[in-house]
DNA sequence: ATCAAGGTTGACGTTTACGTAAAGGATAAT
DNA sequence: ATTATCCTTTACGTAAACGTCAACCTTGAT
């Protein structure tokens, strides 16, 4: 009953090029704790959970979170199922931190949408009234022009 | 008719204390071209617009804009009033990436958050066999010195 | 008068998150 | 056999966003 399912793996620059970073990326993520793939020689070769782990570092970062604080993060969650009660209070702790930040995170959002939305009206009016004013000018160009060749 | 209303000003560390930032970051962005408090002397005045442009490139910075994705921003919207039709087209562009970008930034916090939840909830349950298993040891030790005892 | 509290300008230091060679091993195609 | 294509490590470089002195006004309170 050896389970083999689910053996997809990835080079690093399969990686790379999926999420749109560079291999440096990818060694340097390592290098700091958040990677750990399996070797083949000396050639990295990520599995399915390497590919989520690099996914929600980067959907961190998209989200101001360090580097380090993934980690933890990651850490953490990986020791829930045998961490000991003081460690576990520490991870509800973050976690309820975390949400918070989420929390005024997508206040700011919301605020900075209406902003761009305002801002953007009044790009669209401004570009109108050049457009006229351009229209205006174009026309009373048109009729001096008539005026001396007629 | 001298209008001389909404004239509260603030000083470097007012903000600073409001915003819980230093004084020294605050001098940064004006260096950076953020801001453009007033003088009196030298000491440095601010009004409600530095105020609120401080407000918006810490906002700005919890949204992961830089401080000079930010000043072109503040830039571009100043000039809306007389930008010509290349500027404006410009400014509209951006508007629309920036709100793309907050879309995808939106999707990423409603996933973390959810997954943030699940987590919460993992690790509750771990903190819950935890401690049914200390309470179980606890009233084994209680029989048997009880046994000893007795 | 002096002293504490706040303000100023340099200017160098630091952290984070990579970029950018340099130098080389392994394999596959021509 | 050599060229091309990946991969590797090592190591120095860099941009952004401040931190951290130092050295110096100024001003109101004691």
């Amino acid at each position: 009953m050896n389970k083999q399912v689910n053996v997809r793996t990835f080079s690093i620059s399969e990686l790379a090029k999926e999420f749109n970073v560079t291999t440096r990326t990818i060694r340097f993520y390592e290098q700091q704790g958040l990677l750990s793939p399996k070797r083949q020689g000396q050639t990295r070769i990520y599995n399915a959970k390497d590919r989520v782990r690099l996914m929600l570092t980067l959907r961190g970062k998209r989200l101001g979170f360090s580097l380090a604080e993934s980690k933890e993060l990651f850490d953490m969650y990986d020791s829930t199922t045998q961490g000991n009660e003081k460690q576990l209070l520490y991870m509800l702790d973050i976690l309820s931190k975390k949400q918070a930040d989420m929390r005024q995170q997508l206040k700011d959002i919301q605020r900075l949408q209406e902003e761009l939305n305002i801002a953007e009206s009044r790009c669209k009016s401004s570009l109108e009234k050049v457009r006229i004013r351009d229209k205006e000018k174009a026309s009373l160009l048109e009729r001096k022009l008539e005026q001396k060749v007629g």
